[in-house]
RNA sequence: GCUGUUGUAGCUCAGGGGUAGAGCACUUCCUUGGUAAGGAAGAGGUCGAGAGUUCAAUUCUCUUCAACAGCUCCA
C-alpha cells in the first residue's frame, strides 16, 4: 500500500504506507533531513518520526518556518524541564509552552529561591543533556495511566490538566529520564538545541488565576547555532538602548511627576515640538481627505456615557465622577470622543446628501488603567487620540474604509514604518447573539473591509470572533527597525452608537435611515505613537520632525556673533535649532551635539565668517564640507520637508 | 489590581546603626581651541514618604507611594 504525499511544489510522491516524516525528509534530500525539525501534515504539526497513513500534503518544516521555530521551543522547555529536574529533584511542573521568542515554564519549586545563579546552573545543564541526543519519544496513554503516573510523582498541576482532558486524547512525550504530558510536536532528538539562554525569573499565578499560587517563571530562548543567540542577544541589547522611556528622558522629550500622578505625561518643550509637528501632518492630510476639525470638551456629563454604553461596560475603569458643589450634577472626563461627536452629529437634521460626515479631533482621553500597566508613554492614563468619526450610509462603508486604509498607509509610509501588515477582526460566527446590529449589515460591513484591504493590496489575516461587540474592525500591525511588532492604527465600524443615539438621517426615498459610523485612528494615540517613533529610529527622528534641526556651532567666542547671524536667519525661514555659544572647544560642542542625535551641525568660524558660509557636519555621518549659508538652507528644506498629505 | 525587585545629588550609580560619596551635568575663573569629552575651583542631598525599635535610623522592622519585571486587563 502507497500513500501520495503531495509536496509544497505542488508535486506528489509515493511512498509506502506508515512512512515518517523524517524518512520524506530524506527522500527529497540529506540536506533537507538534517536541518528538519517537524512536519507539516495537512495543516497539523507533527513529530518527524511519526507515520503518515493516507494521502496528504505536507511541509517539512526547518528553523526557517515558524511551526520549526515552535516546535524548537516547545522542546526547549522540555529541556529545561529535563534539567531542572535533575538538579532540583521534586520541582512541580504547570505548563510549559513555545512564545513568540522562545519559551517559558512555570515551575514549583516548593520554598527554594530562583536567582541568577540559578540560570547559570540550569543553562550548563540544559547544555549538557542537549549533547546527549536524546529522542523525543511520543507515547499514547489512557487516562488512567496519566493519573497514576503524575499521582506517583506528586504533581498536582500535571494532575488538574489531565482532568480537563478527554481519555484516548492524551500523549506524554519523554526524553532521557524525564517525562512531560504533553501534545507535541516536538524536534527528533535533544541535539539540535546548541545554544541556551535562560532570560529571566517572574512569578505567575497557575491558571493567570490571582486566587492560585504563583508559579516561578523562567523565561528562555534557544538557538540551533551560537551565532544567533548572540545576535538575539544583541538586539536585546540595541532594544535596551532604543527604550523610549531612556531616550524620553535623554532627548528631553518627556517626564513623569509623582505629584501629577503616575501614567500622566508631561510633555516637555522638544517632545511637544515632536508631537506638534504629527499633529500639524496629519491635520492637514485630513482636511485634505474631507475631514472637519471639531473640538469638544474633556469632561462629559455621565449621563452621556449612560446613553453611550461606556458607563456600564468600563465605568469602573473610568475615572470616577466629578460632582457639581450645587446641582449634582455628575460629569466623567471622558474616556472616548465618539459620544461627543454623536451630539455634534444631531445638532442639525442630516440627509443622505451630507453623508459622509467625518469629524476630526485631536482629542485627549483619560481612562483609569490598571496601575501595573502603566509603561511609559505606550500604556498611559491620559492620552490623544488622533480620533475621527465618519458618520455614512451602509453603501458608503467600503469606500470610506479604503479611503482610510489610503490615509493609514499614508501616514506609516511617511513615517518610515514601510513593514506592516492588517488585521480583519470578523464576527464569532458561532456566536451571533454577541454582537449588537442586524446581520446583513455585519455581513456587508464585513465583506466590505475585506474588500477595501483587498484593493489597496494590504496584507491582512482574518481572525474570526474578534470583532468588538458594536462591529468588525481592521488593525494596523507595523514592525519596527528591529522587527518588533506593535500595534497602531485602528478601523473600527460601529452599529452601536448610531442606534444608542438614535442617530438618523433623510433618505432619498424620504424616509429615516441610521447610519453608520466608522472610528478611526491612524497614530492610535500620540502617546504610544511617539514611543513607537522612538524607539523605532532610535531617538534619530526624520528631518522634518526633529525638534532641534540645527546646531549651529561657533568655533570660538570671537565667533559667537556670526553663529547668532546664521541662527537668527535660520529660525527666520522656520528652521529649528540653537546655538552653542557656551565657552568650550567645538570637539567638545560637536559630541554634546551629536550625543543629542542633533541632524545637522554647521561650524562656523573665521573661513565662515569671511565668506558667509557655514561648514555642515551631519550626525552619524561626519563633516561634508563647507558651503554658502544660502545653498545649504535650500539643500536643508528640499530635505527637510514635510511629506505631502 | 496581584506577586516579586528597586528607590541615595539634575543623570548614572557606590556606600552603610554614629545625619553621606564618585563620574557626568551645573556655576565661576583660566583657556580662544577647526569636526565626538581642555584645566582649576565651587555649589548641590530631610538617603521616596510616614510610623516603630534604638542613646542614636539614610541603614533594622512595619505601613505607604512610585518605578521596574511578570501575571490579569485594555472602549
Amino acid at each position: 500500500m502507497n500513500v501520495k504525499i503531495t509536496l509544497p511544489d505542488g508535486s506528489v510522491r509515493e511512498y509506502p504506507k506508515g512512512v515518517t516524516g523524517m524518512q520524506v525528509a530524506q527522500s527529497i534530500s540529506e540536506g533537507l533531513a538534517r536541518v528538519s525539525l517537524a512536519i507539516e501534515v495537512d495543516g497539523e504539526i507533527r513529530d518527524l518520526a511519526r507515520s503518515i497513513e493516507k494521502d496528504s500534503s505536507i511541509k517539512i518544516l526547518t528553523w526557517n518556518d515558524a511551526g520549526g521555530k515552535y516546535s524548537f521551543w516547545h522542546s526547549s522547555a522540555h529541556l529545561f524541564a529535563e534539567a531542572l529536574e535533575e538538579l532540583y529533584p521534586g520541582t512541580k511542573f504547570g505548563i510549559g509552552p513555545p512564545i513568540e521568542n522562545g519559551f517559558y515554564y512555570d515551575v514549583d519549586l516548593g520554598d527554594r529561591a530562583f536567582g541568577e545563579d540559578d540560570l547559570a546552573k540550569v543553562e550548563a545543564k540544559m547544555k549538557e543533556l542537549a549533547k546527549k541526543e536524546s529522542r523525543f519519544e511520543r507515547r499514547d496513554v489512557s487516562k488512567a495511566e496519566a493519573i497514576d503516573y503524575f499521582t506517583r510523582k506528586g504533581d498536582e498541576y500535571k494532575l488538574e490538566l489531565i482532568n480537563g482532558l478527554e481519555d484516548g486524547k492524551i500523549t506524554f512525550y519523554q526524553q532521557g529520564n524525564f517525562v512531560d504530558l504533553c501534545r507535541g510536536p516536538h524536534l527528533p532528538h535533544t541535539g539540535f538545541i546548541k545554544a541556551v539562554k535562560l532570560l529571566n525569573v517572574a512569578g505567575a499565578y497557575w491558571r493567570g488565576d490571582e486566587k492560585n499560587k504563583m508559579l516561578t517563571r523562567v523565561y528562555g530562548i534557544t538557538f540551533p547555532k551560537q551565532k544567533e543567540l548572540d545576535e538575539y542577544l544583541f538586539l536585546l541589547e540595541e532594544a535596551k538602548k532604543r527604550d523610549h522611556r531612556k531616550l524620553g528622558k535623554e532627548l528631553e522629550l518627556f517626564a513623569f511627576s509623582e505629584k501629577v500622578g503616575m501614567g500622566l505625561p508631561l510633555w516637555l518643550p522638544k517632545g511637544t515640538l515632536l508631537r506638534e509637528r504629527l499633529e500639524q501632518f496629519m491635520r492637514k492630510a485630513q482636511i485634505k481627505a474631507g475631514y472637519d476639525p471639531v473640538v469638544t470638551p474633556h469632561i462629559g456629563s455621565k449621563q452621556l456615557y449612560v446613553t453611550s454604553g461606556h458607563y456600564e461596560k468600563y465605568g469602573k475603569d473610568s475615572f470616577q465622577p466629578i460632582h457639581t458643589p450645587d446641582e449634582g450634577e455628575e460629569f466623567l472626563l471622558k474616556p472616548m470622543n465618539c459620544p461627543h461627536h454623536c451630539e455634534i452629529y444631531k445638532t442639525k437634521p442630516r440627509s443622505y446628501r451630507d453623508l459622509p460626515i467625518r469629524l476630526a479631533e485631536f482629542g485627549t482621553v483619560y481612562r483609569y488603567e490598571q496601575s501595573g500597566e502603566l509603561h511609559g508613554l505606550t500604556r498611559v492614563r491620559g492620552f490623544t487620540q488622533d480620533d475621527a468619526h465618519i458618520f455614512c450610509r451602509p453603501d458608503q462603508v467600503k469606500e470610506e474604509f479604503v479611503k482610510v486604509i489610503d490615509l493609514v498607509m499614508h501616514v506609516f509610509n511617511s513615517l518610515g514604518f514601510d513593514n506592516y501588515t492588517a488585521q480583519v477582526s470578523l464576527r464569532d460566527p458561532n456566536n451571533k447573539a454577541k454582537y449588537i446590529g442586524e446581520d446583513s449589515l455585519w455581513d456587508l460591513a464585513e465583506k466590505q473591509i475585506q474588500e477595501a484591504a483587498d484593493e489597496r493590496g494590504l496584507k491582512t489575516v482574518a481572525v474570526q470572533g474578534e470583532a468588538a461587540f458594536y462591529g468588525p474592525k481592521l488593525d494596523f500591525m507595523v514592525r519596527d527597525a528591529l522587527g518588533r511588532s506593535w500595534q497602531l492604527g485602528t478601523i473600527q465600524v460601529d452599529y452601536n452608537l448610531p442606534q444608542r443615539f438614535e442617530l438618523e438621517y433623510v433618505g432619498s426615498d424620504n424616509q429615516k435611515h441610521r447610519p453608520v459610523m466608522i472610528h478611526r485612528a491612524p497614530f492610535g494615540s500620540l502617546e504610544r505613537f511617539v514611543a513607537v517613533l522612538i524607539e523605532h529610529c532610535g531617538g534619530n527622528f526624520p528631518l522634518w520632525l526633529s525638534p532641534d534641526q540645527i546646531a549651529v556651532l561657533p568655533i570660538s567666542e570671537r565667533f559667537n556673533d556670526y553663529g547668532q547671524k546664521v541662527i537668527d536667519m535660520l529660525k527666520e525661514l522656520d528652521i529649528r535649532g540653537f546655538l552653542d555659544d557656551r565657552d568650550e572647544k567645538i570637539q567638545r560642542k560637536i559630541r554634546d551635539a551629536e550625543v543629542k542625535k542633533v541632524p545637522y551641525m554647521l561650524i562656523v568660524g573665521e573661513r565662515e565668517a569671511a565668506e558667509n558660509k557655514v561648514s555642515v557636519r551631519r550626525h552619524g555621518k561626519g563633516d561634508l564640507g563647507s558651503l554658502l549659508l544660502a545653498d545649504f538652507v535650500e539643500q536643508f528644506r528640499k530635505e527637510a520637508a514635510t511629506p505631502l498629505a
